[in-house]
DNA sequence: TAAAAAGTTTAGCCTCAACTAATAATTATT
DNA sequence: AATAATTATTAGTTGAGGCTAAACTTTTTA
């Protein structure tokens, strides 16, 4: 047999490539995914845990104990058996490439195609595996290099830093705080759909009014001083927003 | 049975999808490129063999045999054994789409984000499977709905309806005829950079100085009246060169 | 602290889309 | 027309990345 083609997985190696260019290894959308995931978590403060994956990825738990031992295979990640999982850096470099990506996408689809903004993140969540980083560039380029995607998240730069911000989830303000929105989760485009009609954008200010944590329930002033009319979400909606509190 | 539309494989049965949007059988990338394939391959008026498939697509005979009988088990393409494949009129459909969608990303990514030339081709090639509708809507509208991509292909509209060039390949021009580029094939990046190095860029003006069949070259003048220099090109970048003669 | 519950992993299967090796059909050549 | 050469198909594997059922840890609770 004539070596000739040669099958794409055993393409790695250190054959072929003779470019100066440092191999990308090109990791499956899945393998993204999941760093992707793992990073959220684990900035979110929240364990890392089998569960967890399964649930935010909607896959079976087996399927996420198996894709983490890939990973870790890979040096992505570190993994003690029923303990959990967390990025090593390279793995962390990967998921903050894939988030840059994610939002950069984001930001290009709401402001130069003019894609409605609860319908970005889902169209993103598949071009974020096949940007090359040529059109990346370009398309960073586009758009000025904006450093936060149209939900408010922070896009990492192209080195991997990316801004942490200390919001606090609209659900945790007390009663009568001030505060101004700066960010919502993209994640559910049904709830981007509710926040939109309600007011609560970025940049908006908002006070809370009541809250009766019994119903599960806040209302809210949206809008500046006096003009906005009182508004009254669930918790559910509430916790994918998150605020600056202005101090008095 | 109950005829095509609502296929859908795994759909299950009447749950979920309530809206009167009829259901589009979402094709895996690796059919789309089949379909594709065999759409090119049709339409040039060679025949559609396995084995034509195969080495247009880089994968080994029985892959293509594989997935053909999968393709006709969905009625999409017609397969007499041992005899070739056709496309169904649902074949043509989607295979249609497929081209519109490589097209469009060609063209949007040439002359709106400033993407080389010969580095749109795989780029599409990736992008054409994952455009949702609206955002091909959106990008057809900010080219202002083109009928041709930058290497002078047809761009099929949202309907189905493709133009078809009578164009001939360059390397059957007689000497001293005369004729202007109008299409070059953009599947090769190295051949393309030929082309544009050579000057043979759809709209170019061309004239046969000399064909040496031995030699398999062809000698050119490009460029209009008798400015442009005589240039040598082999057969093989002339195959991938479609022009309109210009009749005296 | 022992039993129950919750969470994680192993074992074994499935589909997709490739692959190689071997077989079968068609076409070309003596 | 018989044989050789092409081309196509079948048979059996492989690797990703899902799945369920069952087994095993860890944590919680009675």
């Amino acid at each position: 047999m004539n070596a000739g083609a040669m099958n794409a997985g055993a393409m790695n190696a250190g054959a072929m490539n003779r470019a100066p260019t440092i191999m990308k290894l090109a990791l499956s959308a899945a393998a993204e995914d999941y760093l992707k995931t793992i990073y959220k978590l684990q900035s979110s403060g929240e364990p890392v845990t089998t569960l967890a994956l399964a649930s935010r990825l909607k896959i079976a738990p087996p399927s996420a104990t198996a894709m983490v031992k890939k990973l870790a295979a890979m040096k992505l990640v570190s993994h003690e058996k029923y303990r959990g999982v967390m990025l090593t850096p390279a793995g962390e470099k990967i998921a903050l490439e894939t988030i840059r990506h994610h939002r950069l996408i984001e930001t290009y689809l709401a402001e130069v195609l003019g894609v409605a903004w609860d319908k970005v993140h889902d169209e993103a969540e598949r071009w974020e595996h096949i940007l090359s980083e040529e059109v990346e560039a370009k398309i960073a380029e586009a758009l000025n290099h904006p450093t936060r995607d149209p939900h408010g998240a922070p896009i990492p730069s192209l080195s991997g830093e990316i801004t942490r911000d200390g919001w606090t989830p609209l659900c945790q303000l007390e009663v009568g705080a001030k505060a101004i929105v700066r960010r919502v989760s993209d994640e559910d485009g049904e709830t981007l759909r509710h926040l939109r009609e309600v007011g609560l954008l970025p940049g908006e200010e908002i006070e809370v009014l009541r809250a009766v944590a019994a119903e599960g329930v806040l209302a809210l002033r949206v809008g500046g001083e006096k003009n906005g009319q009182p508004r009254t979400i669930g918790l559910a909606p509430a916790r994918a927003v998150f605020v600056e509190s202005i101090v008095l």
